[in-house]
DNA sequence: GAGTGGTCTAGACCACTGC
DNA sequence: CAGTGGTCTAGACCACTCA
């Protein structure tokens, strides 16, 4: 833990040769690196900052700098009297277009997902309003239950052009990443949230008792020209996300 | 200019005569207020950090801090070796957001609300920390149930700086438009979003059954001085709103 | 009461801007 | 070149948490 965080911190300063290393920087890169490789989990504390401190080297303030940036992300959070610890809820920017893989990884976590259906058919009618599509094209359809390591997240059901991605195969964990190969992620999308009871099935899926809290999320999204590339349907379990959206008042 | 600074530095201080006021925040509420008041416009620069610290016998580093946090609301800007100054235009990408309430208009239900409370008191920890205000001003707020005609739609508890509305009762139905008449609307807000159940007073008040799934939305309201006029905490029945976001793909 | 984060100080050096 | 913001230090005291 603190081994791995000192680690960390010492390989982030070889990191950069060329530019000058700023050390709250290199310390919020360790920290994040720390998360990201498993060795602080969700829930774990941090040294404490006189610590911290002392072990690197540095100023109080500096490490307070450095945290401060993890902490207005949501990596991180702190208790007054009582300590700095890596996020328990996974805190998802609605603003942001960002792929449900790396928002976990960022947090430590290991993504996975368990398919029960990955298959290619005709078009719904519904499908082909959402993808702007002729009835009769061919599409992916990817049907999942994605988990943080162990604990089951959320339901996904992902409807994909079948030219974009051609083989449903393609898609092991993040369907962004089979994009980066072909044609690119999407670079903007139209989101739309409500909140749900769970019914029998997909509480039973979760591993939560009927009619627990969860979000409904509707999210079509974009390639940068215009084409719509994923059609995705989600519920995700309410105790486990907060949503953080920055917005412009109407004018009406 | 520095006159009106430093003026309303000292004036902050007053507000607090029970609790300890933080430097950093009477700073940053002064400089808010310089803006508002028109001492200082937008393009202008502001005295640089050491005659900040020089004149009101504060360190850099806090001088900093105060500075620090008006520039990540976009409020001021600094330049490397030239200074800082009142941010001509606020540049940020904002999502469009349209709430339920929006929706209710277009659709010609009509909003009406209920009020519990309507009230003038002293604000307490959590809300001066949200509202940026001194510990001993004076709030209203604003506890009601929202209805889309005959329909409870939420349950709504508002905390408004009382200099910016002074009577509760000139809020009727809607807030923004008693803002209208005396501030001006927001240009910017910041809600952080979750499922949750509801508990049984909750349930009762919007005619639900114990546990029906909801949203819990905590808004804060910014004004372009970077004021916060409003701190609101919301339960939205799960099945009337829905939440459309347009996300952004961030280059980082 | 020991340990934590939250605030604050009075310095210092660097990198950049603009005259 | 003088003046600015950007980084960093080595202290200090306070307020809070938790056993």
């Amino acid at each position: 833990m603190q081994n791995t965080l000192l680690k960390e911190y010492r390989q982030q300063g070889r990191a950069n040769s060329t530019t000058r290393s700023l050390a709250y920087e290199r310390l919020r890169r360790a920290i994040q690196k720390s998360i990201e490789a498993g060795a602080l989990e969700p829930g774990h504390s941090l040294p404490s900052e006189r610590d911290l401190a002392k072990l690197l080297s540095l100023s109080r303030v500096t490490v307070r700098k450095a945290i401060a940036g993890l902490v207005d992300e949501g990596v991180l959070t702190q208790r007054h009297g009582a300590g700095t610890f890596v996020a328990a809820r996974i805190v998802k920017s609605f603003s942001k277009l960002t792929s449900f893989t790396d928002d976990l990884r960022a947090r430590g976590l290991k993504p996975r997902s368990v398919f029960f259906e990955k298959s290619i058919g005709e078009v719904t009618p519904d499908e082909a309003m959402a993808l702007n599509l002729s009835p009769g094209a061919k599409v992916i359809r990817l049907h999942r239950l994605r988990y943080a390591g162990d604990e089951p997240l959320a339901i996904e059901r992902t409807t994909i052009p079948q030219d974009l991605v051609a083989d449903p195969d393609m898609v092991e964990d993040s369907l962004y990443e089979a994009l980066d190969k072909t044609h690119g992620r999407p670079t903007r999308a139209l989101q739309r949230l409500r909140a749900i009871a769970f019914d029998a099935d997909q509480a039973k899926l979760l591993g939560l008792p009927l009619g627990s809290p969860g979000l409904f999320i509707e999210r079509r999204a974009f390639l940068a020209s215009g084409r719509v590339v994923e059609f995705t349907r989600s519920f995700y379990r309410g105790d486990a996300y907060d949503f953080v959206a920055e917005l412009q008042s109407d004018t009406d």
